[in-house]
DNA sequence: CTGAAAGCGCTTACAG
DNA sequence: CTGAAAGCGCTTACAG
């Protein structure tokens, strides 16, 4: 029933040619020939079929967005940067989620984006050499962020900086018993995230002669719920930190709870500091480093862009991060007979 | 450089028919026959071209999701709900991202899905009659969220009851001056969310022959910051509220911290009750009804795929909430000589 | 069970 | 500036 470009054609008294020219915007149409066409396509309320399009021109117009889950407040808030920058240049974003056991496998294994995007961008998948090499040999033009490879043009932030930052917020408050919550390293992969952020809090910690206590360091998800157990874990360690650095504002807000729970007031018993600037943080008080997602999602497009038409370039941009100061941090409780030295909660 | 099914069925020494059947499992294919075509395939690093497929076909197995936002917490979360169903069932799923002024508008007039999608997920769009009927006659089978209409199949919750529960709530501890901070109504539109909490408050209210307040129930944007806003115009009303009902978890905690930054304690001064249960609300204490967005994603994008093979059915489902109480509601505070009567905050 | 052929609806040299 | 025709890579009756 839907009008094709034959329809259009007869009705114009063109070729399909003709047509497809006209309604491209192509040159070499004149140009009462090209309203007549106009007029003819509005009048049957044409289209073109996209599918067909791609077929015959040999591009999809879509891109591929390939992010470890949709849910999240960070890839969510990325794909919205990213759609509002290439929806504008005609580009369809098309979401791959691995989420779920295997999921990240089975994506690296089947390719499936393969010959239905023109360009991909990757966010936060940790990949070994091996599966970069596979991604890279599709030659599909790629772009990562929070992943920096040799292979590809990448989006970063500067990690180790920022939670170097903000583990020097605490200490020149005065603290001196600093923790760490944060996510899993990945091992053999190149997603260097949680090991960047880590390597910041050391480096402030011994650049003032502070040993970081491995039993105040805990890896786990990066989520609220994470966030909550991590805190737990933390504070049933012995001892006990005056301050905790948290690799994202969920975890912070998670580890908060748990340390209320338990009866500790923030930031008299305990300061805390986020990442991200989730705009959460600006409600509750949140002191946190500023990560700016708004334009991570915005220069990956915008490079993906440019790879598109012209020659593929590689660059590699490291957004700098800032940090914000609210009410989650302050000095350290001076420690009374039954100081934090030896009154860590143990359960 | 990448193989077409013409290289298969070389390889194969067989027809493409033939490699297209195997390939897509349809009977009528020797078993010898399609082990060989599935390891020519295999050894080819063959995909088949989707483009091609859905122009040959006819049917694009791709499912367009309208949304007026790709970064909010509850169209996240309902993406990846549907997005989970419809990726197994074989699907794309493609955003539609109505964001910024004259968006919605654009969507209904160029209806850009066209020839695009064999179904539409349509979440939280208000619509005229005028509009639901340039929809519908696009023909392509449409499941709408958030949204009843006549036209299509839907997935609500219960939003009149919801607002009751949450009032009779702060009733039943003892309120009897309570605001209500919420969405616009989007007048000659079908988009009820807004009022039909509204009137799930005023039944509250006058079911104790308690009238709602005018100056006491301010709308809009339904974001932290449109709930720090609506705070703000409440408080400054004359008199002042001892509980407020929000229409949603992020507008909750938008006023929570306005109310917190002027001197008043939650829930000693003021109670307040989300609409959500966005998973914060569980870290930061936040009373709130609960709504299911996993089911809502879930049905929505299941009736969606049965509309795609069998007759489309109407159907109309709507999803029960539940109140979760936690610690932002209490009794309110019993008046001094500068009660919450005549003591309200001016600016 | 298998193949030859038409067809899906476009785009793009090529010729004029 | 315009058109005829080939071609993109599949799927699907139809015949055998």
């Amino acid at each position: 029933v839907a009008a094709t470009i034959v329809d259009v054609a007869r009705q114009a008294n063109v070729s399909v040619a003709t047509v497809s020219r006209a309604l491209r915007g192509l040159p070499n149409v004149a140009p009462q020939t090209r309203a007549r066409v106009l007029a003819a396509a509005n009048e049957l309320h044409y289209v073109a079929d996209p599918h067909a399009s791609r077929l015959a021109a040999g591009r999809t117009f879509t891109v591929g967005l390939v992010v470890p889950k949709l849910g999240q407040w960070y890839y969510a808030r990325i794909f919205e940067a990213i759609d509002s920058v290439l929806v504008p240049a005609g580009y369809d974003v098309l979401p791959f989620a691995l989420t779920g056991a295997g999921a990240r496998e089975r994506f690296l294994d089947r390719l499936p984006f393969r010959k239905r995007v023109d360009g991909l961008i990757v966010v936060d998948v940790p990949m070994a050499d091996s599966e970069l090499e596979r991604l890279a040999a599709t030659s599909v033009p790629i772009v990562t962020v929070g992943l920096r490879t040799e292979r590809f043009s990448s989006l970063t932030v500067a990690n180790r900086e920022g939670a170097r930052t903000a583990t020097e917020h605490l200490i020149s408050l005065g603290h001196e018993r600093i923790g760490l919550i944060g996510g899993e390293d990945f091992e053999p992969f190149a997603f260097t995230i949680p090991g960047d952020r880590r390597g910041g809090f050391e480096d402030a910690l011994r650049a003032r002669a502070l040993e970081p206590v491995a039993a105040w360091m805990v890896s786990t998800q990066v989520t609220m719920a994470g966030g909550a157990e991590a805190m737990q874990r933390l504070l049933s360690a012995d001892g006990r930190p005056t301050g905790v650095v948290a690799m994202s504002d969920e975890m912070a807000i998670g580890a908060m709870q748990v340390a209320r729970d338990l009866g500790l007031a923030i930031p008299a018993d305990l300061s805390i500091v986020g990442f991200d600037d989730h705009e959460i943080a600006e409600y509750i008080g949140l002191t946190t480093i500023r990560q700016d997602v708004g334009t991570q999602g915005h220069e990956a497009a915008t490079w993906l862009l440019e790879a598109l038409v012209g020659e593929p370039e590689l660059h590699h941009r490291v957004l700098p991060t800032r940090l914000v100061v609210r009410r989650t941090t302050g000095p350290p409780p001076t420690p009374g007979p039954n100081g934090p030295g030896r009154a860590g909660h143990t359960n």
